[in-house]
DNA sequence: TATTGTTATACTCTATAACTATA
DNA sequence: TATAGTTATAGAGTATAACAATA
């Protein structure tokens, strides 16, 4: 059996952290009736207006699979699509008021879900961890 | 608005590097005709065979999706199912010797698709983080 | 001609409800 | 009666390919 190596070990533990902080995650956007996809679209659209194009590439998505998650945030009333001014051919994509409100209440309820994950580590070893986080994304 | 709090700003780090996590496993899961949650029965099955519905349990699932995930994986020849010796209702899940080759290939790859999410770090910082990541997911 | 977004189609993932076989 | 798993059905997410409107 080969040994690990540091970088391998750090990397395993990079994944098993996404699964556990995913599945909280997931099952809240589900409890609000959002897939996690529609929930980060809303996050990212919360300071800025995407034309769908831009959304798709930003997610890593195909143009017409944004098409339909759209649609259907926007039958939900959380998004809305709204002519680009300068391309007649664009659609640039906005979150509604009621988008606002529900980004919001989920996002209190996230933290609270995530927070439990970090009940082992001291608080002085939470700071370490996420200024390592941040730094790491930068 | 509201300033945010050190735990506020750890979960939201936690939840970033969920998502730049999940993106390039998904994208090596899809290159090999698998999905995530295909990978992780993959690996939760390396070293121990369950029955459908405990499968299900550990992944919060039910059994009806159950069925279906391993029914595909099956058609590929990287899972396989066996009667349960002890229950004739029950069916254990076992993994094939080309699952288990797709396991280990998949995981070396994943391991050099992650490692440059943590270039930013030095080596000792990334040592550092492993530590912290591993004692919170202990 | 090239680009933006939509539509049509197909497959996977997921859940709920009804069912079969066994306990 | 209760449990294990399957099947039927439905909706969401995803991609590919073909298309219309605009650049």
């Amino acid at each position: 059996m080969q040994e690990m190596t540091e970088d391998d070990r750090l990397v395993d533990a990079l994944g098993e952290t996404a699964f556990r902080t995913m599945g909280p995650l997931t099952g809240l956007a589900a409890d609000a009736g959002l897939s996690l996809t529609q929930l980060r679209v809303l996050a990212i659209l919360r300071d800025r207006r995407l034309r769908i194009g831009d959304l798709a590439q930003y997610l890593g998505l195909e143009k017409s699979t944004m098409t339909g998650l759209v649609a259907r945030a926007e039958k939900k009333g959380l998004l809305a699509r709204v002519p680009n001014e300068q391309d007649a051919r664009a659609v640039d994509v906005v979150v509604t008021d009621a988008g606002r409100e529900v980004a919001a209440s989920l996002e209190s309820a996230m933290r609270a879900a995530l927070l439990p994950l970090t009940d082992r580590l001291a608080a002085s070893d939470r700071r370490r961890l996420r200024e390592l986080l941040e730094q790491m994304l930068r």
